[in-house]
DNA sequence: GCCAACGTTGGC
DNA sequence: GCCAACGTTGGC
């Protein structure tokens, strides 16, 4: 089991969207970066926790929580001309780009960019890097359970 | 709207 | 294979 965590701009998807999806779920369509890709086709299983985290906002930050729901597969925008995700190189015989679906699991209060940075327990958090423009990020075990319990308002000692 | 940072492209 | 130019990301 492994944690990631993964930007949408809430004005394409928002935790509410996810929330609102028809089995509250979504395909992750749209990532045009192979690193990103490569999480997805080759480190990600059904299971996997998500931070959902809401970019290029008003109030960036983390606004909920997920997980993956399917192993990887081809992104049907790069098939559609129509799409402003099209992308004329792929076919369906070779396709580039693939993505997981995504479950919603709860809205949570947003933790902002600030408040991730005030924590040297997440200076390493790799969305917090310098330049960093993954859509799509691991986060470790300690990570993951440090903002856990930042939302629960938890003592991460108390909580395994 | 600005701009730093980074990924991709394409000429050589 | 190098690297300059360009496009995109994303916080501010």
């Amino acid at each position: 089991m492994r944690y990631w965590l993964m930007k949408s701009e809430p004005a394409e998807c928002s935790i509410d969207d996810l929330a609102a999806m028809p089995g509250r779920r979504v395909p992750w369509f749209g990532v045009r970066n192979y690193q990103a890709r490569n999480f997805m086709t080759r480190e990600m299983s059904v299971g996997d926790g998500v931070l959902f985290y809401h970019s290029s906002c008003p109030q960036p930050g983390i606004a909920g929580l997920a997980r993956v729901a399917s192993e990887a597969y081809p992104d049907e925008t790069q098939f559609d001309p129509d799409s402003p995700y099209f992308d004329p190189k792929a076919s369906r015989d070779a396709p580039r780009w693939q993505n997981v679906d995504v479950a919603f699991v709860a809205k949570t209060r947003l933790v902002g960019l600030a408040e991730l940075r005030a924590h040297p327990e997440l200076a390493d958090l790799r969305v917090l890097a310098r330049g960093n423009r993954l859509s799509i990020t691991p986060v470790t075990n300690d990570e993951w359970r440090f903002i856990l319990c930042q939302l629960l308002d938890a003592d991460p000692d108390d909580v395994q």
